[in-house]
DNA sequence: CTAAAAACTTAGCACTGACAGG
DNA sequence: CCTGTCAGTGCTAAGTTTTTAG
C-alpha cells in the first residue's frame, strides 16, 4: 500500500511532482521525511538486486592475495610482538624493535634509474605496490620495507642537511640539555615500517596518567566585588566563578548578544544560593565591571612577570608535561593531544549559536571514563575521589572520556598526531583517496547516467554526489534544529540557499551558492554547471519553499551508502580529500618551474595550495593588522629598491674603475659589489614574493587542507624533487605528523 | 533494520613567545 | 633595550562516519 503510493512519488516524469502529500511531509518535522527515505530505501535495494556487486569480485582477490602475503611473512612479526608484550611490563620506554634486521639483505631494486617514464615502467608498479593499498588493514609486503628503509638511509643526509646545522647546537653543544630529560629513543620508531592490527583491535597495551584537571576555582579577594542594582552584594563561591566567567568576557562582543545573556543568565542563576536567586533576577542590574578590572590587571601582571618567574612556570608546566603528556601504547611512549581537561567556562558556539553563553561545568574525576590495559597501572584519581569508571576496551583509541553537559556529546583524550594509531589513520586516508582516483571517472559517468533516472531520488542522489565532486562540499548531515547554529552541507542544502540562472554573465546554466557551512563559515559561489543538472535543480525546487530541502530525497546515510557499493570506503569526505590532493599535484605541475629559486618555488607551492584552499574554502578573517602589515611589507620593499639601485651604481663606478687601473684589487672590487647586487637583488625578489604571497593570501587560511586534505607525499616529492628543504613548507609539528610520508615518499611520488 | 550514541576528523580563532626592527 | 609582529600552538567546537541499541 505505502509502497505503491510513495512509488509513484518517485517519478519523475509526468504531472505534479510534489503531490500534496509530500507537500505536507515537507511542513512536517523530518523525522517524518526520514522515516520515508529509508523505506524507500529499502525497496529499492531489493528491487536492484546486485547489479553492483560485480565490482567488488576483483577487490575481494587481492584481499585473499594480500592475506597469503601475511601468512606467508609474518610469524618474525608474532614473535615480535610478543617479546613487545612482555617489556611493556617491564615498563621499559625505549626497548627497541628489532627491525633492524630485516632491512638488512639488498633488494635488487635500483633506485637511480627510475626517474622518467613514471607511469608506465613495471618498476613504477613496484613502487606503486610498496605504497598500502589500504582495504589490506593488514601488512605491508616485506620487500617494501627493505626498499624504503634503504631509500630513507641513503636519503637522510640530503634531506637533513640543514637540520644537522641546527641541531648540532641543540644537540651537540648543549650538553646541559636545559633541563629537559629527554629520553626518548634515540632513533624515531618508523611504526609505519611495522604491521598493523587487523581485525578493530587498536591496541594491545595503554598505560597512561590520566588527565590533568582544571585548578580549582581561587575566590577573588574581598576587595574585589560584584554590584547588583548599584550596592556591593557578596557572592557564593559557587555562584561567584560562575560570574567571573562573564566578567572575563565583558569586552567580547557576544556578552550583548542576546541569546549568550539569557543562557547565562539561566545557568548562573541555577548556581545560586536560594537568597542570591532571590535578590538578582535581573542581568541588567548585575556590574561585574571591578572584577572584569581585576582580570585585566591579572593579565598585566602576567606580562609584566620577571624571566624567572616565567622560567618557573614554564618548567612547571614541562613537568606536567612530562608526567602527563605520554602514554605507553604497545610498547612505546607516544604524545597525548589533550590531557587537560577543558575548564569550566561559558560556552561559545561559533556563528548563530543558540546555547551560546550556557555554562560548561566543570569537570570531575567523578565523570571520567579511563581507558587502558587491564594489566597496565591504572592511572590515579586525584586523592578522595573515584573515576566514574576504568575499562578496557582496546577496540578505540582513546584513553579518557567524559560527557559535556552543553549537547550532552563524548569528548575524548586521545593522542598526538605523530602518535602511530593517528598516522596509521591518515596514511589510510590518503589511500583510500587514491583508490577512489583509480575509478573517479567510472563514478563519475554513473553520476552523470543518473541524472536521467527516471527515480526522483537517484537523481537528487546523483546531483548531490556531482556538487560533491565538483565543488567538494561537505556531506552535509541533517541536525537538530535549535540545538545548533543553522549551517548546511550538501545534502541538507534547502532551496534559499541556491539560486538558478539560465543565463549571466555570459555564461549558461549558472547555480549560484550561497550558504553558511561548518563553522558558520560563509560559501558563496557562482558556477555553471551542465545543462542537465540545470534542469533537475529547477525540477528539485518546484513548488517548494524556500525553508524546504533542497534534496528531500536524500540524506548523508542514503549517499554514503550508495558510494559504499560503487567503492569499497567510499564515503562524501573522500571526495574532498581527492579533489585536494589531486589539485595540489597538478597545481605543483602546472606552476612550478624549473629556472626559478628557492623563494618563487616556495610562493609556486603556496599557491597550488592556495588553490585547494578555495576549492575547499578554507576562510579565515583578515588579520586584524592586515593592511598595516601589507603597508610595512611596502616599505621594506622601496627601502630595498633604493638600496639596489645604490649597489647598482657603485657596482658600474667600480667596473669603470677596473677598466681603467686593471690591477687585482680594482677587479675584486668589482665582484664583491657584484656580489653585493646579486644579493640584495636576491633580497628584493623574496619580499616581493612575501608581499605577493600575502596579499593573496588574505582571507585563505592554508593550514586546514596542508594538515587534513593534501596528501603529505605529495608535498615531499615536491621538495624532494626541485631540492626545497622539507622545513620550509612543514614546521616542525607537521614534520612530526608526517613523518611517515617524509620517511617514505620519493620524488617520483605519484598520488 | 533505524535512531541514537560513540568515535574520530576537521575547523577557525585566541593566545603566546620568539624574534626582528627601532 | 623595548615593542610590535607573526608563526606556531593549544583549544575545543563542529563536522562526518562508524558502531550500538532498541
Amino acid at each position: 500500500m505505502s509502497g505503491d503510493h510513495s512509488h509513484s512519488e518517485d517519478q519523475v516524469d509526468g504531472g505534479p511532482r510534489f503531490s500534496d502529500s509530500q507537500k505536507h511531509k515537507d511542513k512536517f518535522k523530518k523525522e517524518h521525511k526520514h522515516k520515508d527515505h529509508k523505506k524507500e530505501k529499502e525497496r529499492e535495494k531489493s528491487k536492484h538486486g546486485n547489479s553492483d556487486h560485480k565490482d567488488f569480485s576483483d577487490k575481494k582477490h587481492k584481499d585473499k592475495e594480500k592475506m597469503k602475503h601475511k601468512d606467508g611473512s609474518t610469524d618474525k612479526y608474532k614473535d615480535k610482538y610478543k617479546e613487545k608484550r612482555k617489556e611493556e611490563k617491564i615498563k621499559s620506554f625505549d626497548c627497541k624493535v628489532k627491525l633492524e634486521k630485516e632491512n638488512g639483505f639488498d633488494s635488487p631494486l635500483h633506485l637511480k634509474s627510475e626517474p622518467e617514464n613514471i607511469f608506465h615502467s613495471p618498476k613504477n608498479d613496484k613502487s606503486l605496490k610498496r605504497e598500502r593499498d589500504d582495504d589490506d588493514y593488514e601488512i605491508k609486503p616485506k620487500k617494501i620495507k627493505t626498499e624504503n628503509d634503504k631509500k630513507a638511509k641513503k636519503r637522510k643526509p640530503q634531506v637533513e642537511d640543514i637540520k644537522t646545522v641546527k641541531t648540532k647546537n641543540k644537540k651537540g653543544e648543549m650538553p646541559d640539555g636545559k633541563k629537559k630529560a629527554k629520553k626518548e629513543p634515540e632513533e624515531k620508531w618508523k611504526w609505519w615500517e611495522e604491521e598493523r592490527y587487523t581485525d578493530g583491535v587498536k591496541w594491545k597495551f595503554l598505560e597512561h596518567k590520566g588527565p590533568v584537571f582544571a585548578p580549582p576555582y581561587e575566590p577573588l579577594p574581598s576587595n574585589v566585588r560584584f554590584y547588583y542594582d548599584g550596592k556591593p552584594m557578596v557572592l557564593s563561591a559557587d555562584a561567584e566563578e560562575v560570574a567571573t566567567f562573564f566578567a572575563k568576557m565583558l569586552d567580547h562582543e557576544y556578552t550583548t548578544k542576546d541569546v549568550f545573556r539569557k543562557n547565562f543568565f539561566k545557568d548562573w542563576r541555577k548556581e545560586m544560593t536560594p537568597e542570591e536567586k532571590a535578590k538578582i533576577t535581573d542581568l541588567k542590574k548585575c556590574d561585574f565591571s571591578e572584577m572584569h578590572q581585576y582580570f585585566k590587571a591579572q593579565t598585566e601582571a602576567r606580562k609584566a612577570m620577571t624571566k624567572e618567574e616565567k622560567l618557573k612556570i614554564k618548567e612547571e608546566n614541562e613537568r606536567i608535561l612530562q608526567q602527563f603528556g605520554f602514554c605507553i601504547m604497545d610498547n612505546h611512549k607516544e604524545r597525548i593531544a589533550n590531557f587537560r581537561i577543558e575548564p569550566p567556562g561559558l560556552f561559545r558556539g561559533r556563528g548563530d549559536h543558540p546555547k551560546m553563553g550556557m555554562l560548561k561545568r566543570r569537570i570531575r574525576p567523578e565523570d571520567i571514563i579511563i581507558n587502558c590495559s587491564k594489566d597496565s597501572k591504572y592511572p590515579e584519581p586525584p586523592p578522595g575521589t573515584r573515576w566514574k569508571e576504568v575499562r578496557h576496551d582496546n577496540k578505540v583509541t582513546w584513553l579518557v572520556s567524559w560527557t559535556e553537559n552543553i549537547q550532552g556529546s563524548i569528548k575524548y583524550i586521545m593522542l598526538n598526531p605523530s602518535s602511530r594509531i593517528k598516522g596509521e589513520k591518515d596514511w589510510q586516508k590518503y589511500e583510500t583517496a587514491r583508490r577512489l582516483k583509480k575509478c573517479v571517472d567510472r563514478i563519475r559517468n554513473q553520476y552523470r547516467e543518473d541524472w536521467k533516472s527516471k527515480e526522483m531520488r537517484i537523481r537528487q542522489r546523483a546531483v548531490a554526489l556531482y556538487f560533491i565532486d565538483k565543488l567538494a562540499l561537505r556531506a552535509g548531515n541533517e541536525k537538530e534544529e535549535g540545538e545548533t547554529a543553522d549551517t548546511v552541507g550538501c545534502c541538507s542544502l534547502r532551496v534559499e540557499h541556491i539560486k538558478l540562472y539560465p543565463e549571466i554573465d555570459g555564461q549558461e546554466y549558472v547555480v549560484e551558492f550561497d550558504f553558511l557551512g561548518k563553522d558558520s563559515i560563509r560559501y558563496y559561489n557562482k558556477v555553471p554547471v551542465e545543462k542537465r543538472v540545470f534542469k533537475n535543480l529547477q525540477l528539485f525546487m518546484e513548488n517548494k519553499e524556500p525553508d524546504d530541502d533542497l534534496f528531500d530525497r536524500l540524506n548523508t546515510s542514503i549517499l554514503n551508502k550508495h558510494l559504499q557499493e560503487l567503492m569499497d570506503g567510499l564515503t562524501a569526505k573522500v571526495f574532498r580529500t581527492y579533489n585536494a590532493s589531486i589539485t595540489l599535484q597538478a597545481q605543483l605541475k602546472e606552476l612550478t618551474s624549473e629556472e626559478e629559486n628557492i623563494p618563487a618555488k616556495i610562493l609556486s607551492y603556496n599557491r597550488a595550495n592556495r588553490a585547494v584552499a578555495i576549492l575547499c574554502n578554507h576562510q579565515r578573517a583578515p588579520p586584524k593588522t592586515f593592511e598595516k602589515s601589507m603597508q610595512n611589507l611596502q616599505t621594506k620593499i622601496d627601502a630595498k629598491k633604493e638600496q639596489l639601485s645604490a649597489a647598482k651604481r657603485e657596482l658600474k663606478g667600480a667596473k669603470a674603475d677596473a677598466k681603467v687601473r686593471k690591477d687585482e684589487k680594482s677587479k675584486k672590487a668589482v665582484e664583491s659589489k657584484k656580489k653585493a647586487v646579486q644579493r640584495i637583488e636576491d633580497q628584493l625578489m623574496k619580499l616581493e614574493v612575501q608581499a605577493t604571497d600575502r596579499e593573496e593570501n588574505k582571507q585563505i587560511a592554508l593550514g586546514t587542507s596542508k594538515l587534513n586534505y593534501l596528501d603529505p607525499r605529495i608535498s615531499v616529492a615536491w621538495c624532494k624533487k626541485w631540492g626545497i628543504p622539507i622545513e620550509k613548507i612543514y614546521n616542525k609539528t607537521q614534520r612530526e605528523k608526517f613523518a611517515w610520508a617524509i620517511d617514505m615518499a620519493e620524488k617520483d611520488y605519484e598520488f
